[in-house]
DNA sequence: GCCAACGTTGGC
DNA sequence: GCCAACGTTGGC
């Protein structure tokens, strides 16, 4: 099992969202990011656990954890021209973007903030404080995984 | 295939 | 709203 982390900004899809669907589950769409398409298409597995992560919102951070329900599979908005996703130059005999789906598994009590996740001296191989921290699918280490979810149950 | 210009992300 | 850090595009 891997473990991961996804960005969302909730005003758009929060985790209380997540955790409102009837099912509880949420297509991961509208990535158009390469690296992000990537690890979507070829790494997540049924049963990885995944961050959810809030960006662009008052308190970013880590919110809660999802888990992994159907693997990569064609993103259906890239050939939708309605859609803000619509990519022309895919196609379906070689689609290009890939999505997942995530069901809820917890909300932390507190948001775990980027600032403390920086603060955190053996946190130092995660996304979020590489890379300028804007990839939107990040692997996270199992060591860090167990870090952070611990630091985020004490909050 | 290089690289400048442009667009986007996202923390602050 | 600013701006730094990236990613993408397109001319050559």
């Amino acid at each position: 099992m891997a473990y991961w982390l996804f960005k969302t900004e909730p005003d758009a899809f929060s985790i209380d969202d997540l955790n409102s669907r009837p099912d509880q589950t949420e297509p991961w769409d509208g990535v158009r990011n390469y690296q992000a398409r990537n690890f979507l298409r070829d790494k997540v597995a049924i049963g990885d656990q995944v961050f959810i992560y809030h960006s662009s919102c008052k308190i970013v951070g880590i919110a809660g954890v999802a888990e992994v329900v159907k693997a990569g599979y064609p993103d259906e908005t890239q050939f939708n021209p309605e859609s803000n996703y619509y990519d022309p130059k895919s196609t379906r005999e070689n689609p290009r973007w890939f999505r997942v789906d995530v069901k809820f598994v917890e909300k932390f009590e507190s948001v775990l903030p980027l600032s403390v996740i920086k603060a955190m001296p053996n946190i130092t191989e995660i996304g979020l404080v590489k890379k300028g921290g804007r990839l939107s699918i990040m692997p996270v280490e199992e060591t860090e995984w167990q870090q952070l979810y611990t630091t985020a149950k004490m909050n």
